[in-house]
DNA sequence: TATTGTTATACTCTATAACTATA
DNA sequence: TATAGTTATAGAGTATAACAATA
């Protein structure tokens, strides 16, 4: 493959990118299958929590809205939403200027438990950051401003 | 919640762990669920990427090897299995010393599509990361190491 | 009797296609 | 005619329970 040290050239594209993109590929992947299997405490699924935190974080959005932002079909998301719907985690509301959107907010209850599984999910990742050193962590959290920079190209 | 600046203690958990935790779950999530999605150019689902990959890098296992390897059930992973041996990914060989168990093994074929399809499945990786400082790379590729030994705790 | 692998069955999440209503 | 949302249906992937073969 490619040489691993003394990468002062940055005119092209540097060598060893396509190790970096293979070994960051492997490691989120692994990671994210991890905090899954973590996640048999409760009872929501990642994509019922990555809309709850979405709204919490950023108020009403609609049903297409919703569906871009998690990258997935309108139908899927119609199908999650109709849950959290079902279980008073939020709410509908129809536009009041183009009639045919609709508007998905927060609930109370929505609100409450969104703090609560995400709370609940994270411990195990609160566990493992706690044994990470200052410095560690400071690369983490970078880490993660860049990834949600990558997910959102 | 709490603050976020200023934070020189470092006696107990410090102040944001919390936060750290959400935050970088979600951003990983966020990313894996991308990820995913790019994954469109081929038709192979990640947990048998997982399994070829994983089979390259460290030979023949048990199917209770890789069911425990990948954290899914056993019947979960014989699926797997069964898809790649009908493909003629893999190989299954019955055991000398304990008849019970079954060696999986890749084949040649399986050899070359896990190697197409991982480079497949990081070109959009790839340009994005192309777009990316030096440093920030460098933040990546640390972050990658980290959260590998966070997944395998 | 315990363990390894497998089959049977059901549930969740996802997608595409078709339908309704509004613009 | 085009768009936002919804419903119908089907395809993967996962799990638990039950079974067969071997230790």
């Amino acid at each position: 493959m490619s040489s691993s040290l003394a990468a002062t050239d940055t005119t092209g594209v540097p060598p060893g990118l396509d190790e970096e993109a293979s070994s960051l590929r492997l490691a989120v992947m692994r990671f994210s299958r991890r905090l899954r299997a973590e996640r048999a405490v409760d009872t929501m699924s990642d994509g019922q929590i990555a809309v709850l935190g979405w709204l919490r974080l950023n108020g009403p959005h609609t049903l297409g809205e919703l569906a871009e932002r998690e990258r997935v079909s309108a139908p899927s998301m119609n199908r999650t939403v109709n849950c959290l719907e079902e279980w008073g985690y939020i709410t509908r509301t129809p536009d009041d200027i183009d009639r045919r959107k609709v508007n998905i907010a927060l609930s109370d209850a929505g609100r409450e438990v969104i703090t609560e599984t995400a709370r609940l999910r994270d411990a195990w990742l609160e566990a493992s950051l706690s044994e990470f050193t200052p410095a560690e962590r400071v690369i983490l959290a970078q880490a993660a401003a860049l990834l949600s920079r990558i997910a959102e190209r």
